[in-house]
DNA sequence: TTGTAGGCGTTATCAT
DNA sequence: ATGATAACGCCTACAA
């Protein structure tokens, strides 16, 4: 019955209504002001009879706008990436917004078609979990005035806002909870995929801080940035040393599953032989055996912030700003330190 | 320097290469055919100079093609979704289509919305995780000859491919497994945040059949589905029966988490007190204690198959289908049973 | 209060 | 081999 041979466009609505088109955008618009309560009706009555819906790419095409904006994250799989992006929706939704969520898959190049694509779709900006080795790319996108903003890592050369945990104080956190449990001996394993990511760096930095502001010895050898799958071999060479670490900080979600891996495989009790804390809070920490001590980031408002801050860049039109807003861990306190 | 006030077209490209619009949208869409050599490096170095970029919404007007489909995922808080996702990610890479992720957080409202949204955006197609309760506006879809694909559940009204998992099979794999350690019985508790989940049907009924086979009683006090916080209070008063279960099927990854939980409060053995098996693999499955048995779901294949049978359908022009592609789960034997 | 005309950036058709 | 011209569907002055 309905032949959808042909698209129908706001023409055919015009022609039923018995308006012009100009009218007819006009109501789409929500111009009411001016127009006749009969010819709303007509209009209305239109639409619906020919079920109607405007083609948003025509729309984008000439208001120069297409009211979405681009979200890469550097790897879908974490848990920490769907988090901050069901927030970044949340606030779009309340704005009109509308997001394209991609996944860079830890991949510079796939990244930068990612990126390029967006532009090409008119996205009018885009919300990045930065690769740092595309800082050219930042650089032309900030020249260009185009609304960029950085979550979980920062790119200092380039002038765009991050959206940062305070990962110095996420590692001082965990080292003041070992030290209050009396370990002194404390090491961190990050992971190190990508070749100078600054949460990894500065979770390091914060974790020689802490110890040193206690004044506690850093051993070298208790200090590791690794790949995910050699997390259990170094862990291996670290408790093989004459002085052993008591407790280890996990970096991410990742290292933390590697290093309870190690745990279960050696028949070592946590915390007895080994302390743990993870940055990050992961869905089994409090069912675990024991239940694992978390330093847990604020998912929601980071995703939020960063929304607010692209849409104000956005619709206010001021330009971008280097500044870096950071957000405070939160220590989960369990049993596994 | 780079004085970006206006935007690059193809016009530009033109002017500089002193070459029409027309030769230059050629060479574009590689049409290189009767093109001069001289010409084409012309048009080469005139982007390369002015860094034309394409606009992809001019072209989608013009051609009415995006070259992009839609995912509508009904939670992305699901490891499954997201590891459907990159899938289908993968194989529309690799022909050169965009995906558009939406998470439509079980809620059919906003399902409907970004279904308009997609459409309103001239996506190719979409591939949804439906919430059974849209049921008319995926006919409405159909009946207008848009391409759509269902992931997960299907929806038997519709005329479309739908990608399932042998869910009668992973229920009968769990019993079995059970069985075969020598329990009789066996229960299962499933979720049920919406009204009418074919997963969850298919699984219970695939679970009783399968204690029929193997001729077990089927103890409707074993059976289950309940909204996710209440699963702890369920199996609460199922371990309070007279005649306790002694083996539990989790239906998904959340409801498995709330057994370990109930578990781990009322300090029982898996799998002495309480045998457990879970449906859809966990990330923490290897290094709990014990280590939990589950049947995976092939995510990977499945979502290839997904996007394959979208493009195809996109691309071969015939018409929705109403087929059913169903994938055998599998059994990762491991200890919690 | 509504209509007319032109253009957003691209591609397709048909000349040349 | 390349160019002129007319769409694609919508919005926005400006005119009426």
């Amino acid at each position: 019955m309905n032949s959808k041979l042909r698209t129908i466009t706001i023409s055919d609505v015009a022609e039923k209504a018995e308006v012009s088109k100009s009218t007819v955008s006009q109501y789409l618009n929500q111009r009411y002001e001016y127009m006749g309560k009969k010819t709303r009706e007509r209009i209305a009555a239109a639409i619906q009879e020919l079920d109607y819906q405007p083609n948003f790419v025509a729309r984008s095409l000439k208001q120069k706008k297409s009211t979405t904006i681009g979200v890469i994250v550097a790897n879908i799989s974490h848990e920490f990436s769907t988090q901050i992006v069901k927030s970044i929706e949340d606030y779009c939704n309340a704005s009109d917004y509308h997001i394209i969520v991609c996944n860079a898959e830890d991949d510079p190049d796939k990244e930068k078609e990612y990126i390029d694509m967006l532009r090409a779709k008119q996205m009018e900006g885009i919300i990045v979990f930065p690769t740092s080795t595309n800082i050219n790319l930042y650089l032309e996108l900030t020249m260009e005035d185009y609304p960029l903003v950085f979550v979980d890592r920062e790119v200092p050369e380039v002038n765009a806002s991050s959206i940062m945990l305070d990962n110095k104080k996420a590692a001082a956190l965990a080292v003041e909870e070992f030290i209050s449990h009396g370990f002194s001996k404390v090491g961190i394993i990050t992971n190190s995929t990508d070749n100078n990511v600054s949460p990894r760096i500065e979770r390091i930095s914060g974790f020689r801080d802490a110890l040193s502001k206690n004044s506690l010895e850093v051993c070298e050898d208790y200090i590791k940035s690794v790949e995910v799958e050699n997390v259990t071999g170094e862990l291996d060479k670290m408790m093989r040393l004459n002085e052993p670490p008591e407790a280890i900080l996990a970096g991410n979600d990742l290292v933390l599953i590697e290093i309870l891996r190690f745990v279960k495989q050696h028949k070592l009790t946590i915390p007895e032989d080994l302390a743990v804390i993870g940055i990050d809070d992961v869905s089994f920490a409090s069912i675990y055996y024991p239940e694992i001590t978390t330093i847990a980031q604020p998912t929601s408002e980071m995703g939020w912030k960063a929304a607010e801050l692209l849409l104000n860049r956005i619709k206010g039109g001021h330009e971008n700003r280097r500044d870096t807003h950071r957000f405070t861990p939160t220590l989960l306190r369990r049993s596994s330190c």
